[in-house]
DNA sequence: TCGGCACCTGCCTA
DNA sequence: ATAGGCAGGTGCC
């Protein structure tokens, strides 16, 4: 239930980018809507009323936390992020959130991510303030490459261009990626220029319902051989075969909600880090 | 397949 | 304060 969930740990765990925080209420764009809710009460309003369960809240928390609680590490860091959740977001805008996020760090792709709304985007006025929506596949597959470069995403404008075409010419369908299994999801997507198995990892949690996905990034990488290399092991860098291979060996330890395990050892090790959030 | 390397550029740190 | 290295990877050879 929605207040089970803990808003600040959430939305600071690397999954969301466009979310400002301002009189005890964050706000987000999520697609075209945006969403507001307040802290403590978790008071949530939007902007085109849509019934769309953005916090997940309707997950069944307390058999997923049962299931992936497989030993002391992953323990310690449920414990550090109470009321941490994964978040159903747009997938169009996930899907450009992360490409952009690739090579990067999160207060560069939050300034890059706003340019893009702020240049493409429809402007909405919201709770007395005014948003720029995220725009369209349509919006930035027509965008020229200075216009998305100077967005700021330098050389990832071309992967921003061509996933948004092959998306909305039909190329690739999105909605339909939700209800194939993980790995013809992954092959799909994996098959857009800029998306390799990391950033299709996150699209595929964030935003189109496989909470089976985890994302092995520098970090995960990093945090997995610090904890758990007696279990799985895992080098520096990964070659395709090997993203594969650790990525079941780990799923196959931590279960259907690996994902969920995913968010809260990334979580627990920024933070132990201190790496900033937004 | 695998390993190595280039890559935009804003942010952070020394 | 300011220059230089780095950053939640990917594509290409």
């Amino acid at each position: 239930m929605i207040n089970d969930i803990d808003i600040d740990n959430t939305i600071n765990s690397g999954q969301v980018f466009l979310w400002k925080y301002n009189l005890n209420i964050w706000y987000g764009v999520n697609g075209d809507n945006v969403i507001a809710i307040e802290k403590n009460t978790n008071k949530i309003s939007t902007f085109t009323h849509q019934k769309y369960d953005f916090f997940r809240a309707e997950d069944n928390i307390t058999e997923i936390i049962h299931n992936i609680k497989k030993d002391k590490i992953i323990e310690s860091a449920i414990m550090s992020s109470p009321g941490l959740r994964i978040l159903r977001q747009d997938p169009f805008q996930c899907v450009i959130s992360f490409i952009t996020s690739s090579n990067s760090n999160i207060q560069k792709i939050k300034t890059t991510l706003l340019a893009i709304c702020n240049k493409f985007g429809a402007e909405v006025n919201f709770c007395g303030q005014k948003f720029k929506l995220f725009p369209s596949s349509e919006a930035l597959a027509n965008a020229s490459m200075k216009e998305l470069a100077d967005c700021g995403l330098g050389y990832r404008s071309r992967y921003v261009k061509s996933a948004s075409y092959d998306i909305f010419n039909g190329m690739i369908d999105l909605n339909k990626l939700k209800s194939v299994d993980y790995h013809t999801a992954i092959d799909q997507l994996t098959k857009i220029s800029g998306i390799g198995q990391k950033i299709a990892d996150c699209i595929l949690l964030f935003s189109l319902d496989k909470l089976d996905a985890f994302p092995l990034d520098r970090w995960m990488i990093r945090c997995m051989r610090k904890y758990y290399n007696k279990l799985f092991q895992l080098d520096e860098k990964l070659t395709w075969k090997k993203y594969e291979k650790a990525h079941e060996d780990i799923t196959d330890y931590f279960g259907a909600y690996s994902g969920y395990a995913q968010q809260f050892l990334f979580k627990m090790e920024r933070d132990i880090q201190s790496k900033k959030w937004l």
